[in-house]
DNA sequence: TTGAAAGCGATACCAC
DNA sequence: GTGGTATCGCTTTCAA
């Protein structure tokens, strides 16, 4: 940007290193340190150690911005989640980054706080830094963003949910399986109470609407609903179980939106001298087991969040690769798990 | 959900959309086009309604990737964090993140997973992006990471610890002064048993040292000590505690390193029908409280996550605009906060 | 196996 | 206020 002094000792230079100062260093042409760097089996093993000691020397950094505008492959990619904080989607991100940065990709992340609205600029913002792949939560996108996304032309993955018609990839789990077997589950075992303790997320209240369709089906009708405002945590599933207890909800079950609210929930129910699960029962949402050897259990509908991250990256390597991928719909399933009783 | 249909007769170009071709459309030069995107003050405004259009209508989305290596400002900010599950610095992240967004800078997120190693080489594979600036976790690098960092020649800022001598900027607190006060004020409550339910995590483990070593010098040198590894977890939190408790911790007071940990803890204590704070005490640490108004109070070590993502923000974005930002050292403290008996 | 030349898509600098 | 020209640092294509 500036060479103000003499400069020249070599340190503390004001331009930095670039491809071509390796390249006179070692003696080549910039076109063969770039091979040495991206193609290093097309080089002879002679050059290539030479070239090597010059990146060394000089301390070299390849600049990604000139490689991409070069390459038309930024090594970018975009990922949006609904909300950082909330250790559900931060974890899927997790193992997303990880398999995505050893195959050579950075993250760039956005958060749509749950609208479609935000979601929309964050694409449109996101996209000016030309991301190889994107990473999206859900599946509901406002047109103008399918436009968009539809326009840069790169691959898309939508995680979190399952449709038959994705955009391009779909890896996730039926949010109204979920409901409809945890509502099952319910009726099987008999309980008269039936109570729900829910976030105001999008693919909780699509649990919710199916869970209450089957028990409605079977002729209950009287369901007591705490809801919660996002993002939860585990105060929040204190305050809306205790809504729920005060209500007079004092035995039955109660199917939580989120392991984060089941154990704020499992908190309150234990601060008020209630047995779990013999008068309270508790169905969580996650993967994280809340109990351990010398707790009460519960029930949990179980998913991997880190298959999700997974196949996801999975799915946009191998589009980069060109390798055929011809499973556009992955459904990483769940599992309704009954903890058992000790 | 699925635009099929021929739509414009526009879409679907091979070639994205250029400066140029906006340039063109709108009769002007590419260069006016630009200020109309960056400097639309410096444009006549006729011209500019003109470009606006024009953009509009090809939906030209800007090159990042040539911008920034034109002007030497990729507009990106690496951000580097130890694990991003960690809702603590998951938070951190989204403030700084939000701050960072409206200031138009795009966050690369990275994970070092605790390790100085692993820190070192995300930061060698992030600053091939050419980031603006860089958003570290902690104050202890690696030599060659430092001596990237030094070369790469962008603002840095560490957080969540404070030291006098920062790389450039450090926004944090003391947790030597937090083991201090916690241990305080457990003397001052007169506590018999004392113990110390703590991650391996380094600033756990620092605060954990100077809270030991005021017991010590006030004569109490029998602390159980209960330590679990990364990642915590509410279950990690329960396990730790039961392990104390079956040591026969059955009174006194404990120092969580974590509020997951203590929200484990306190499901752990409460399951096993101990009275808290009566039988066993609890501090946790973090910002979150986990007792609604129907559940007995805890202690907390309290600090604002928020601050620190949001100030580390201010702090680069104050370089960038080249606005004099002497305060090198920001130091965001900490509250002990006893929350009330009902 | 290696290299020369021609961009990639934008911005900086300096005229007009 | 607006435009020409020269990069920015790298990769692509095609030769040698």
């Amino acid at each position: 940007m500036q060479s103000s002094p003499p400069e020249n000792n070599r340190t503390r230079a004001t331009r930095s290193v670039t491809l071509d100062d390796v390249a006179k260093l070692a003696g080549v042409s910039p076109i063969t340190v770039s091979r040495v760097l991206n193609h290093p089996d097309k080089v002879a093993v002679k050059t290539l150690e030479k070239v090597q000691k010059a990146i060394a020397l000089t301390g070299y950094v390849p600049n990604m911005l000139a490689g991409g505008l070069a390459s038309k492959r930024s090594r970018l990619i975009a990922a949006i989640v609904p909300s950082i904080a909330n250790s559900v989607y931060a974890e899927t991100i997790k193992f997303f980054s990880e398999r995505m940065r050893d195959a050579g990709y950075q993250v760039l992340l956005g958060e749509s706080g749950h609208k479609q609205e935000q979601e929309e600029s964050l694409i449109a913002t996101i996209l000016r830094s030309r991301p190889d792949g994107i990473f999206l939560t859900g599946i509901n996108h406002s047109p103008q963003a399918k436009k968009m996304l539809f326009a840069a032309n790169i691959p898309v993955v939508e995680t979190w949910d399952i449709t038959p018609t994705p955009l391009d990839v779909v890896v996730g789990f039926s949010h109204q399986d979920v409901g409809r077997a945890v509502a099952e589950y319910f009726v099987d075992k008999g309980f008269e109470r039936i109570g729900i303790l829910s976030a105001e997320d999008h693919r909780a209240q699509l649990r919710q609407q199916s869970f209450l369709k089957v028990l409605e089906r079977k002729g209950k009708t009287d369901v007591s609903i705490s809801t919660v405002p996002v993002p939860t945590s585990f105060l929040a599933g204190r305050i809306g179980m205790a809504r729920l207890l005060d209500e007079g909800f004092i035995d039955g079950a109660v199917f939580s939106s989120s392991d984060t609210l089941a154990q704020g929930a499992l908190a309150e129910i234990q601060s008020r001298g209630l047995e779990i699960p013999r008068q309270i029962a508790l169905v969580g949402f996650g993967d994280q087991p809340y109990a351990a050897h010398t707790v009460p259990p519960l029930t949990t509908v179980k998913f991997d969040r880190a298959l999700i991250g997974q196949k996801a990256a999975d799915a946009l390597i191998s589009r980069f690769n060109n390798e055929k991928f011809d499973q556009k719909i992955v459904d990483v399933g769940f599992q309704l798990i009954e903890r058992q009783t000790t």
